[in-house]
DNA sequence: GCAGTTGCAGAAAGCGCTTTCAGAAAGCGC
DNA sequence: GCGCTTTCTGAAAGCGCTTTCTGCAACTGC
C-alpha cells in the first residue's frame, strides 16, 4: 500500500490541540487524561477515521493479538474442526485467528513460519506438518528454534521428532486397536487397509494399533492387504479400486482417514458393491459429514475440536518446566451402519 | 513476545563488520555491495538465526506480502474450494494468504477487516459477507473506506449494496433457473425450497430464478412451498423435518445450498423416504462431496476457484477508472441421481 | 596530471508509535 | 502563604529497519 498516505497519531494530536502521547494514552485506554482531553482525542480519531498502524505500534513494543495456525488444507474437514476449536479458545483471550495453508509444501510451510516469525506473533500452531520428512523438520526447526527463544510459543497437533514444542497428540494406536476389536467381534476375520503414505506417524500408528489388536486375536493380515495411496479422498478411491481390481478377498476394509473412506465408499458404490452387503468400511476421525453418507460411517471418533482447544491452551500457558509437555486425547469407537455382521 | 530479545540487523552488522546500511542490502539482495562483504553478512546473518523484524521492515517503508482474507467459515466447503483459487493467484504473484472466519459475526469481521487495515494488508477480500444487514455494511464501510483511500484494495465475492469496490459474483439467478428448467424437464410441477434466510440475496436471488422460470412454464408455487431455515447443513435437515411434517406434497426439492441439501437428504432418509423415489433433490454450487452422496446430487455447478481466482486478480489489478468493477460467472446445471423423472 | 565519472560503503534521517522522564498546575496541611 | 505531594501533560528517546545523501576511492578521457 505505497501510494496514499495514512492518518497517523500525529494528526489526531494535532487535530484534538493536544500532543501524541497525550493522544496515545487516551486510545489506548490506560492512563489518566482529564476527561476534556479524552473527549477531543476521540472525536478527532473518529472524524478522522484513524486506525493506528499496527506495525509503528508493535515496533514501539505494544503486545501483539494475533497468532498464526498453519495446516495442510484448511478444507479438509478434519482441520476445520480443529481450527473451531483453536479460535474458540483464541476468541476467549482476546486473540485473533489467522489461518494457513500449505498443501503439504515444505517451503510455503517455512515461509509462513518465517512470517510469523517476522510479524513476532505470539503463538503459532502446526497442525500435523511434515514432520516425517527429516529434511522439513530441520528446515523448520531453523525459524522455530530462534522464534522459540526469542519468546514466541508454538504448539503442535501430531506428533514430532525433535522439536523442543509442546503437542497434542489423537491416541490413533489405541483408537485403532478398539476398532479392531470391534470388527472382530462382528466376526470379521479377513481385513484389507487403505493406507494413506505410510512415511506418516499418523498413518504408522492407526496401522500398527489395528494390526497389534488383529494379531493378539491370531488373526493376521499380510502386507499386501495394505494398500498404500494418496491421503485424500481421491487416494482413498483409486486404492479401493485397486483392491476392488486384485480380487477383493477382505470383509472389511479400514481406511485410516474418514476422507479417505469416503472415497473408498464411492468406488464401492461405482463398482456395483454394497456396504455393508458385500463389504464392510471403517474410517477414523469422525468428521461430521460421515454422517450424511450412505451408510453413515463406521469409524473412531476423534475429539477434534479439544484437540484444537487443547493445543491453543498450550501455546498460551507458560511451560515453566524444561521439558515439552504431551497432551494425549483418546477416540471412541462408533458403529454406524458401514460395518456389519459376517454371515457365518 | 516480550521477554527475550531478538536478533537485529545491527547485530548482523557488527558481525560481519558492515554498517547496517550494507547489510540491509545484502539481505535485501536489491543493490551493488562487494562480493566479499555481501558473504560475510549473509554468513553472519545464518549464523545467528536472523529473521527480520517485519514490522521495522514496514514502517520503514517495505513493501507488504500477505493478502488476508475474510470469510464466514473457513470450513465451509463452498468457502474452502473459493480459498483454493484465492490461493494459487496469489502464490503466483508471490504473496501469502492469511485466512480468516468471523462465523457470521459482525464485531468478529470488522475486527478482522480492522487489523488487515492496521497492518497495511496489501489486500482484503471479503467472501460472502454480511452486506445483507444495513448496520453491518455500514460498520463494514467505515473500515473499508479510509482503507481504500490509503490505497488499500479490496475485492468481494457476494452481492453488496454501497460498497466502492470491486466484486465477482455467482449469476445465483440465471443459474437456478436454469436448474428449474432442468427440473420441469423431468415432469416435476410441485416443488418445494429449502431457503435459508431470505435477506441475503443469495438467497433471494436464486428463489427469484428458480420461481421465474416456474411461471414462466405457467407452474405455480406458493410462499408456503418455501421453507426458510438455517444455511448450513443443520438446517436443511430441520427445514427438510418441517417440510415431511407438513405432509410433503411436492415432488421435487430445491435447497439454496448443497450444504444444505445435504441435511435434506440425511433427513430423508431418517424418515425412509427414498431418493429419488418418493421425492427428488437438488442444490445448488457443486461442492466437492456431493458426488459422494447417494444418490449424487443433482445441482448447479459454479466454478468456485475461478471465483476466488478473479477476486484475487481484481484485487490485484489496479483500478483505473472510478467505477467499481463487477465479474460475472455463470454456473452450470449438472443432473446427477438424486432427481429424477416424474411418473406419470 | 587533472577535472569529471563511476562504484560502493557509511552516516543519518525518519517511518508512527509507546513510554519514560521531567515539569507545570493544582491541591493539601500547617 | 509556603513547601509538599499529587495529577496530568508534553518533550523526547528509541523500537529496527530502509533509504537517501554524502564521501571516499578508483577510474576515465583529454
Amino acid at each position: 500500500m505505497p501510494e496514499r498516505t495514512h492518518v497517523t497519531l500525529q494528526d489526531v494530536a494535532r487535530a484534538a490541540a493536544v500532543s501524541p502521547a497525550t493522544a496515545s494514552r487516551v486510545l489506548n485506554g490506560s492512563a489518566n487524561v482529564r476527561a476534556d482531553l479524552r473527549v477531543r482525542v476521540q472525536d478527532a480519531a473518529g472524524r478522522l477515521a484513524y486506525a493506528p498502524n499496527a506495525h509503528a505500534q508493535a515496533l514501539a513494543g505494544a503486545s501483539r493479538r494475533t497468532v498464526g495456525v498453519i495446516c495442510h488444507d484448511v478444507s479438509d474437514p478434519y482441520f476445520a474442526v480443529i481450527a473451531r476449536g483453536i479460535m474458540r479458545v483464541a476468541g476467549d483471550n482476546g486473540l485473533l485467528v489467522m489461518l494457513a495453508s500449505t498443501f503439504r509444501d515444505a517451503d510455503r510451510e517455512v515461509a509462513y513460519v518465517s512470517m510469523l516469525r517476522a510479524q513476532r506473533a505470539p503463538a503459532i500452531l502446526l497442525i500435523g506438518s511434515g514432520f516425517e520428512d527429516k529434511a522439513w523438520e530441520r528446515a523448520l526447526a531453523a525459524e522455530l528454534d530462534p522464534y522459540l527463544r526469542g519468546g514466541g510459543r508454538v504448539a503442535v497437533v501430531s506428533r514430532h521428532r525433535s522439536l523442543r514444542v509442546d503437542s497434542v497428540l489423537p491416541e490413533n494406536r489405541s483408537g485403532a486397536a478398539a476398532l479392531a476389536k470391534a470388527l472382530l467381534g462382528m466376526g470379521h476375520r479377513r481385513f484389507a487397509v487403505l493406507a494413506g503414505p505410510r512415511a506418516l506417524t499418523t498413518v504408522a500408528d492407526r496401522i500398527a494399533g489395528f494390526r497389534d489388536a488383529l494379531t493378539g486375536a491370531g488373526v493376521h493380515m499380510s502386507e499386501k492387504d495394505i494398500v498404500e495411496c494418496g491421503f485424500t479422498r481421491d487416494g482413498g478411491y483409486e486404492g479401493m479400486i485397486r483392491l476392488i481390481a486384485g480380487g477383493l478377498r477382505a470383509t472389511c476394509v479400514f481406511a485410516v482417514t474418514d476422507v479417505m473412506a469416503i472415497g473408498a465408499l464411492t468406488a464401492l458404490r461405482d463398482n456395483g458393491l454394497s456396504v455393508p452387503g458385500d463389504v464392510s468400511v471403517a474410517g477414523f476421525d469422525d468428521i461430521p459429514i460421515v454422517r450424511d453418507l450412505t451408510p453413515p460411517l463406521t469409524t473412531v471418533a476423534l475429539p477434534l475440536e479439544q484437540l484444537g482447544e487443547r493445543a491453543m491452551e498450550l501455546a498460551l500457558r507458560e511451560n515453566a518446566g524444561r521439558r515439552s509437555r504431551i497432551v494425549r486425547l483418546a477416540g471412541e469407537v462408533v458403529i454406524r451402519e458401514s460395518t456389519g455382521r459376517v454371515r457365518p
